[in-house]
DNA sequence: AATGAATGAGAGTTCATTCAT
DNA sequence: GATGAATGAACTCTCATTCAT
């Protein structure tokens, strides 16, 4: 996996995976799945669903904090106290919602760049198309800018590559820490600046400039920015999740 | 000014002195300033000290949004009332607080740093004495990280320098926006693991490697990079205010 | 209908019928009125009746301005919580109430009086079934006095009434409102005096000399006064609501 | 005294003179009346009447209950604490405002029409005198019509008028307390019509008719409601008290 | 007398959570 | 599983009153 979040987990495709809420059920006792087992396995993976594709909208809406479950059971058209059969608290949701929508992203990118062998052309590369997102869907952007971000925002496979770049010199950077907070402060702020931007125009090519400088700061050859700014980049095979 | 933020209001030292929350008070102006109208901006400004003072702890230690009105007035040894006389929201306090806290640092780095000539030097030495503060009070350091960053964070004196430095060759950087957010960015990153750091040796220095790759990454020569990170950081003059 | 209030609405009796706390509840339309629908109907409206009939009692005990969310909920007997689920504030408790109150009375009164007519006879026994109500029970008159003449207080039918009255030359007044005015002042002020009589022997017979003087004020002829004054009362068929 | 309210009390237009928030001061002490007993009595005067006449725009504008200390304290432009120095509540502000307000119309009315003998005519040039104020100054009559009438309202004039009207034969009317709660309550509603009612024109001459129709009510002789009414208003020597 | 900062009881309101149906 | 009425702790805010100066 190439961005690879710490806490990952899947969004409940299949109704017989584990989602963050429904861990606590026991599987050894679903020895006998009958009919009504998966019926109800379908309702439960359609419920919540329903509530996270709602709660993806009253997050970006109303931020990390504001919303009240009120939102939540309003936006999903549910009944209260059948939040309470998925989610035990808000901050639950938030991290069933934020690990949904950032999930398959991260796997879509890493699918796309694991054939470049090169780290520094591959850090690039990934960062270009996490801004291409960003750039492009200001939902989503808005929700990962200032939800997502927040506490964890631990991507592994940036880390990994700033290491293997400066391990091979093609970096040039005294502490790989400091570089990832560089390239990770750095795409966050343009990030929030990419919300407060409503002209499209402008927004246009945005998320190219933060990666030439992140490069930049980790001292890459200049050759080789240009490079890795140039490559075409490639359409996400799958259309990934978004906010809308 | 340097690092000046939009909002610049002096702290409550001299009761005469409008504060955001004794602004309303009519000054000089008023007919007859007597006794009784001295010895109350007196209690006035100390008793608002003395919430900001406090209000500083409770932020700090339990973030933005969390402290409840109760939280303040225990914390300050007032009633209930009196918070009300002074703040209106715990928002409004949350600003008040912000500002007090940062701005005479702003105020002393700015007149430390406004002799030297060269916006290269200049701004290098701005950032350094900040992260400077940044290290050497963890309190100070998560309160400006996860309070003062929000929303606003628009300080003029970096932007303005970052474009004196890319007019003058000193910057080699496509657009002064990106690389603003790539200082900032960066800096409130690098302010954000400086927190999670407890370890004093290893928070020593990590303020300058993030100045330093903030300069790379602005595309500084080397040269003036090493200049910038060799001159001595003058001792402010005044201590500047601190969380505890 | 006679005494015919601008707002009329029913009374929370039967469940699927709109009160105004409940209006906002989708019925008929609704596609799938199942058992739990149905069930918790029930429950709201009997909670509603509950507020209501305990609303009534505080308001006549300690008036209109005095009572506190408090006071209705401990009469009531349900949690703070509760009273916000069917009214956002006292006020609008206090307009459900008088709605409540009077609503079936006004209903009632009209009922009987509505075969009579000679617009005078009829204003006249109108008045006297009214004041009767007062006379016979005080709690309803002190409610009534002092919270639902308050602001509004246009009852449609007395108005109609002394027009039809004036136009027929059975009334002798030089304009409509005038006469409308002195009819609702003066049926106040003796429901005031009932109030401050407490004792029963005093109080019987006041309403009808208060009609009496209403009558002769609008300058009807005595002998038709007489008649108004000497027609047996007809026991309304329901009791009308009351407020112990 | 005709128009004679319960709780007369004279304005503080004398110094010397006892008002009910001064009445505790013991008089006894004030051997010794020097210059600067005579300033201090002054300015207790002066504040007091400031204060009054501040209540008086506060109420009339805000009613009877939603007034808080804050706005008297504001629109008399004095401290906190000097309000209690003058009244110990809002409610004994209230009681001293409307007898300020109420008492020298009442005065001036009883110097008018303590001349004429006729019980009938009397009571008629006394409610015609008192509608007219109403008629003429919208203030006074909201105040009085939404605040004094509240509670007391217990003008002695005109019930013993009523009586004697009763005993000479001029009113038919079988109780004077029927007769008195019509007049009162007559006036009372025409008050508030006169309040709802902007427009000076239609206004104009309504108090007239209020006053006949009660002549009316009290079953007075048809040619001695004509000459009452036909009498030449007097202008009352000193233009009363208005409440802006 | 006048001032106005400080007080704190008490009122209003929200909202996460439970639970009988 | 789904429902939504009921709950009450926790929070916000107001305002009459005191008192040192």
């Amino acid at each position: 996996m190439y961005y690879n979040s710490g806490q990952v987990s899947c969004p409940p495709k299949d109704p017989r995976m584990k989602s963050p809420a429904t861990a606590h059920i026991p599987e050894e006792e679903e020895v006998a799945v009958n009919h009504r087992t998966i019926v109800g396995r379908k309702r439960r993976a359609n419920t919540e669903a329903k509530i996270i594709e709602a709660a993806l909208q009253v997050f970006a809406e109303k931020g990390r904090d504001a919303p009240v479950i009120d939102d939540f059971i309003k936006a999903a058209g549910i009944a209260r106290g059948t939040f309470y059969n998925y989610f035990k608290s808000t901050s639950e949701l938030l991290t069933a919602t934020s690990t949904w929508l950032t999930d398959d992203l991260v796997e879509s990118i890493e699918r796309e760049i694991q054939g470049i062998p090169d780290p520094v052309i591959r850090h690039g590369m990934g960062n270009r198309l996490w801004m291409k997102k960003a750039e492009s869907d200001p939902a989503w952007c808005g929700f990962v800018a200032s939800i997502w971000f927040q506490g964890g925002f631990a991507l592994k496979a940036p880390l990994r590559d700033i290491r293997l770049g400066i391990k091979s010199g093609g970096f040039a950077c005294s502490d790989a820490n400091v570089g990832y907070d560089m390239a990770m402060g750095t795409m966050r702020q343009g990030m929030i600046r990419l919300i407060a931007q409503s002209s499209p125009q402008k927004r246009k090519g945005y998320g190219d400039k933060i990666v030439e400088i992140i490069l930049q700061g980790l001292g890459a050859d200049p050759n080789k920015i240009n490079q890795a700014m140039k490559l075409p980049l490639p359409d996400m095979r799958r259309p990934t999740r978004t906010v809308g």
